[in-house]
DNA sequence: TGTAAATTACGAACAATTATGTGACTGCCC
DNA sequence: GGGCAGTCACATAATTGTTCGTAATTTACA
């Protein structure tokens, strides 16, 4: 999903969020700064060619900071801007709300089992 | 994104909105029924195999109904759940805060084209 | 004290997996 | 002859992953 089609923001917002990584690296970006190492360690099974490719593409979005600590060997730091924390609540609503999916589709055929 | 691999539901929710269609399309059924070839109409850049495809996605996961009109020609109707339009709301929100997110950026980065 | 190994944060080349699209075709009706 | 709602086989584009290498510094151990 690289081009534009429809204009609209919400196309965009899904270009930008769409993937398995981003809302994950938003969401345990939630309590702070992390290192890029800490990030890997957070969700093993991210490459860390992957890792960065994200980190970078959220950071050139404005929705982290990308930080190189200057001093004995590299140290990077990413946190969210002020716009990434107000993504939080929107992601989150997102979980909350397949959660409530899952448990009506639970309710909703209970005779595919019971009799 | 066929796999999951955080179990959170974040991700799973992602799974299921990912790529460019799903939202746009849940965004377009917001105002009622439509139609295959009306929904065609509404975004002509999708193609039937696609469309077809992505309705399906989001009908098994209970997120629309799919209602075959018996009679004459075949006729087959698209509609949010309720489940699905508890997701408006926030895909709107997601839109609007891309928009939010770009004013930012144009705010924030004056110096690169003034003096 | 010297050397090997590990950590940190990547980049480049390549490979595999998913997503998306095209064109041809169907059966039905007016 | 054209619209409706697809299906099927195939092709391309986009995403995601694997492997190898780098440069610096710190730790492990003999």
């Amino acid at each position: 999903m690289k081009t534009t089609i429809s204009g609209c923001p919400i196309e965009d917002a899904m270009r930008l969020l769409s993937g398995r990584w981003r809302t994950l690296l938003v969401y345990y970006l939630i309590d702070g700064k992390k290192r890029f190492a800490q990030l890997r360690r957070d969700n093993p099974k991210i490459s860390h060619r992957i890792l960065t490719h994200e980190l970078r593409a959220l950071e050139s979005a404005g929705v982290i900071t990308r930080t190189v600590i200057p001093g004995k060997i590299a140290h990077v730091e990413y946190e969210l801007t002020e716009a990434g924390h107000k993504l939080v609540p929107l992601i989150n609503a997102l979980g909350d709300w397949y959660e409530d999916l899952q448990r009506r589709r639970q309710a909703e055929a209970p005779q595919l089992t019971a009799s």
